[in-house]
DNA sequence: AAGGGGTCATAACCCTTTCCTATGGGTGGC
DNA sequence: GCCACCCATAGGAAAGGGTTATGACCCCTT
């Protein structure tokens, strides 16, 4: 039997004091009751902690060490306990954050920065990954939160609270013949070079599901690139259009280009296929959020209307 | 308020399990008295420790945290109390000797080598001292036990237990003429050069006060050695007789050299002085002996009949 | 030498805490 | 749709801990 913790507050006390009598008074005890946990914690141990005399007791060599072991385990679990609620309080936590890489070079810097500025003490570990693996961390709760798209079917797992929608916009080089238009009708792109994303994303998948449901041929693109830098850099070469999130685009990168928003044919009505991505923040469903986690996701919901 | 050991214990099973129920049966109680604990836990800190669900209970990232601190903290306890135990079995432990140089450089060793046969895991640490400082070691509790001379006056601090009686004996160099007599009346010694300790030494007034109580004059040493081997090295130079404990004599570093005991008149009588010490066992009084320091007690106590 | 003030130990009683049994609500699997 | 499993709740029972009162002992003082 290990000894209880009054057990080692009892201890800790009367060898600090070197008195039964003031360890008691220091742990708003009587004296009797710090006698009897004493001499249990003596007979459970085998150990003899103290020697009794008429002016105090001394402890021996065996109640001195165990006391000073005693000691250091207190602290760790003072500060153990400590650090759990200052996490409650939102001054301190961490949170695994899963994002789509656009959102988190583009839109994330901002709310991280109000986070900071509400909460100092929080930490948030960002990760970023496509959609799809933005879901699989969020639902192994390898990620708190996780910034993805909104589900073609609903999964039972995730829980979705929609942040903003981000439309497909054309990038066009300078001096592009499109660029005289201030908007651009999806047919217009079928017959120009494109630079779409590669069969496997998302966005790809997005893009050809808009033009079936215009009624147009799906576009052969004339380049494929996985990263938004390599599309923006085909583009500024004059070697087609892109169709980027218009979020995802950092034209401080890039000044010189143009971008132009899309229009499908009867926006929104069935039959056609709006050209954008509901952006939304996921959680687990069932499981609790931490506070930092709850502190950042109230920040996200910001995202919806960006300062 | 810090929780407590049943609730850390609790939290650490349900983590580790990842249900109440398999939690309560690893602790041996109900489920609903370790629900309980776990609720209350996460009252006192302000923390969501779970997210129950209809099949188990998922830890939230606080509750894995804390558990996971938690569980540290209780492999320390548990290490500390182990530790406890074990010296209380006399399996390990540490005791601090104060010992006079001559015992610890000639009988100590045996003694030491039978305590570690007897029990291993007990160690010493020798602290080698006059016998002024031995008394005063023991006496602040910075030594457990001491190797030193019985007291003119009792101390009421110290409890003495004799373990022999040292004789001083007369040390000769080769072929000196009164290695022929097979002991030497202490009045022979006061007409040859001779080698004594330093004024100071407790031997020195142990041998002034013999030659003083025999009616003799008190010898002029022809010269004074502060160190036993330095006293040695001054009889092997033909440079004097020396008066040094038998027992200090280590006659292996010097096989030439003869000793003789020497004869007080009317040994033990009063008016008489013996010219040996009483070498004992020095212990606080009132202060308890850890087990190891008495398993040391034992061993030492068969210094009085040298194996 | 005796008494007073300090210490720790013991005993009897009480109370707060904790536990257990019984039961309910809710959710997946067959 | 029912059963099995899990966690939550409630009320009575057991136990551990606490307090007060008292005793024994020692030191220091008078």
């Amino acid at each position: 039997m290990t000894p209880s913790l009054r057990q080692i507050r009892a201890l800790v006390a009367a060898v600090e004091t070197g008195s039964f009598v003031q360890a008691a008074a220091r742990l708003h005890v009587s004296q009797p009751a710090l006698t009897v946990q004493i001499r249990e914690m003596e007979q459970a141990l085998g150990v003899t902690l103290f020697d009794r005399t008429a002016r105090g007791a001394r402890p021996t060599r065996a109640g001195a060490a165990l006391a000073a072991s005693f000691q250091r385990i207190l602290a760790e679990l003072e500060a153990v306990v400590d650090s759990a609620r200052e996490q409650a309080a939102r001054r301190a936590g961490v949170v695994h954050l899963a994002v789509l890489p656009s959102v988190a070079a583009t839109l994330l810097p901002g709310a991280l920065a109000r986070l900071r500025a509400a909460h100092p003490g929080i930490r948030v570990m960002l990760r970023d990954a496509v959609a799809r693996r933005v879901g699989a961390l969020v639902r192994a709760g390898e990620a708190d939160l996780g910034i993805g798209h909104a589900a073609a079917q609903p999964e039972p797992e995730l829980e979705e609270t929609p942040l903003f929608e981000d439309a497909l916009v054309a990038v066009l080089p300078p001096g592009h013949p499109l660029a005289a238009l201030p908007s651009l009708p999806l047919a217009a792109l079928a017959s120009v070079p494109l630079v779409l994303t590669d069969p496997e994303s998302s966005l790809r998948a997005l893009a050809e599901a808009a033009f079936a449901a215009a009624g147009l041929a799906v576009p052969r693109p004339a380049y494929e690139a996985t990263y938004m830098s390599t599309a923006v850099a085909l583009v500024r070469a004059g070697l087609g259009l892109a169709l980027l999130p218009a979020t995802a685009i950092d034209l401080r990168a890039a000044p010189e280009l143009e971008t132009r928003p899309v229009e499908t044919p009867s926006d929104g009505a069935s039959g056609s296929m709006a050209l954008r991505r509901r952006i939304v923040l996921l959680r687990r469903r069932g499981a609790s959020l931490s506070p930092a986690a709850e502190a950042l996701a109230e920040v996200l919901g910001l995202l919806a209307n960006p300062l």
